[in-house]
RNA sequence: GGAGAGGUGGCUGAGCGGUCGAAAGCGGCGGUCUUGAAAACCGUUGAACUGAAAGGUUCCCAGGGUUCGAAUCCCUGCCUCUCCGCCA
């Protein structure tokens, strides 16, 4: 959410940074409301100063026995006006938050114009593409002949986009789990925490998959409560609605949870695989920040999740979202895009990004700076990584001629000594 | 699922129609003392909106209602706790 300030001082560079981002909104019927909000609220403030004023003034009278009988009938006169008038401002006020919950973050100052992924900046690359003497084979083919991966029977029991990891695919999967929340608690010192998987509706506004992305959410039929699309909606939430202290920044969280996402609107696309399934792992790392420190927190946020990759050995970019590719409540996102051999392109495998203050406004999350200021601090996030696309990775880039699997020597502690699958 | 109790400031907890944004304690901050610290003592200490300021308005889980006036009374919802039942 954007300070109300912001957008009375700034509307235009507002409405500038915003169009950068293809998002033309217009404010003039937020402007009217906001008008009128605060004609209303004054003079309701002024009317409820005048009930105060009696209510102290009725129990002195009748102490000295003075009569009040005038003064009763004029205040209900009073209070049935303000009743008038304050039902008004309620709607009026509501409109005006529920306009503010559907605009998006603005993009930092560093992040490149554009319109679409197209225009995305790649910013460096890790590591070599692996040359194969044989002809690759895609994860989905590696993974069924070696019994690893179900697809079929994940579709019987469930449907479309869901998956049954078997055998080795599941201890894999596991490893990858257990590897990666190893790295960032004990190496990269985040806390580890282990959320709920379903949220309730303030959750999901307070770190902005609401109010305007409910069809990409599975919702609970009997309940305003949904489930977790990523991490990042427990993590984000666990301070909010409190006041945290200047001293405890930087807070660092990570977790592995399933993620549901429903998909919609991606018909046709990665139809086949793991690439993109209704429910996936991913470990995601959370922080919060002072609000001068966030972009140095996600140059380090970034490293941390690249560290996964560079020492599972798999060749990647990172690249810079444009402005019209980021999402919502992003200010500035970095991309991690591994490189998926079958498809001979890099594939996103981590997004990392910094809301500054975007979702700490509408979770209300604050803290007190030194000096007993009251300020809204930055969160990040990232994924460090998305499992199922880790394995994605790893089967393809480490597939032998014989279609077996070498496994990455960090992970063999994991998979109980073993070197190969198949 | 059945029965009961309760939701008050960073925390514990009092208040149960007007003098209450709310006692007290703890914690926090500042000070005195001390070489320093602890202890003790003194002072101070909720948030949002509005205003140049003085000030004003709001907030005692949420939403309605009664009343001239609600933290306090009534209704609805949500949540928590205790006991019983069931259960990983």
């Amino acid at each position: 959410m954007l300070s109300i300030k912001t957008l009375r001082e700034n509307l235009s560079d507002v409405q500038d940074r915003l169009a950068l981002r293809n998002s033309e909104i217009s404010f003039d019927q937020w402007l009217a409301r906001d008008k009128r909000q605060r004609v209303l609220k004054q003079k309701v403030e002024a009317l409820k100063f005048k009930k105060n004023q009696s209510s102290k003034e009725i129990p002195r009278l009748k102490r000295a026995k003075e009569p009040i009988d005038a003064l009763l009938k004029e205040m209900k006169v009073v209070s049935e006006e303000i009743s008038v008038d304050e039902a008004e401002l309620k709607i009026i006020e509501a409109e005006n938050k529920d306009f503010l919950l559907t605009i998006p973050n603005l993009p930092h100052s560093t992040v490149a114009v554009g319109k679409s992924e197209v225009d995305n900046q790649e910013v460096r690359r890790w590591g070599q593409a692996p040359e194969f003497s044989f002809e690759v084979q895609n994860h989905w083919v590696l993974g069924e002949s070696l019994g690893i991966l179900d697809f079929e029977r994940g579709a019987k029991i469930s449907g479309a986009r869901f998956v049954l990891y078997r055998g080795l695919g599941a201890r894999l999967e596991r490893a990858l789990i257990n590897f990666m929340l190893d790295l960032h608690t004990d190496k990269h010192h985040y806390r580890e925490i282990l959320p709920p998987f379903i949220v309730n509706r303030a959750s999901m506004t307070g770190t902005g998959q609401l109010p305007k992305f409910e069809e990409d959410l599975f919702r609970l039929k009997d309940s305003d409560d949904f489930l977790i699309p990523t991490g990042e909606v427990p993590l984000t939430n666990i301070h909010a609605d409190e006041i945290l202290s200047e001293s405890d920044f930087p807070i660092s969280y990570t977790a592995c949870t399933p993620c549901f996402r429903r998909e919609a609107g991606s018909y046709g696309q990665d139809t086949r695989g793991l690439i993109r399934q209704h429910q996936f792992n991913k470990v995601e790392l959370v922080q919060f920040s002072r609000a001068e420190q966030s972009y140095a927190l996600l140059e380090k946020l970034l490293k941390d999740a690249e560290a996964v990759l560079q020492k599972l050995g798999l060749h990647y970019r990172v690249v810079s979202l444009c402005t019209g590719d980021l999402g919502f409540s992003a200010a500035k996102t970095y991309d991690i895009e591994v490189w998926i051999p079958a498809q001979n392109k890099y594939r996103e495998i981590s997004s990392c990004s910094n809301f500054e203050d975007f979702q700490a406004r509408r979770a209300k999350i604050r803290y007190r700076t030194t000096d007993g200021k009251i300020r809204h601090p930055h969160t990040l996030n990232g994924s460090a990584l998305a499992v199922g696309r880790t394995v994605v990775a790893i089967l393809e880039n480490y597939q032998q001629e014989d279609g077996s699997i070498v496994i990455p020597e960090v992970l063999r502690p994991y998979m109980g000594g073993i070197a190969q699958i198949g």
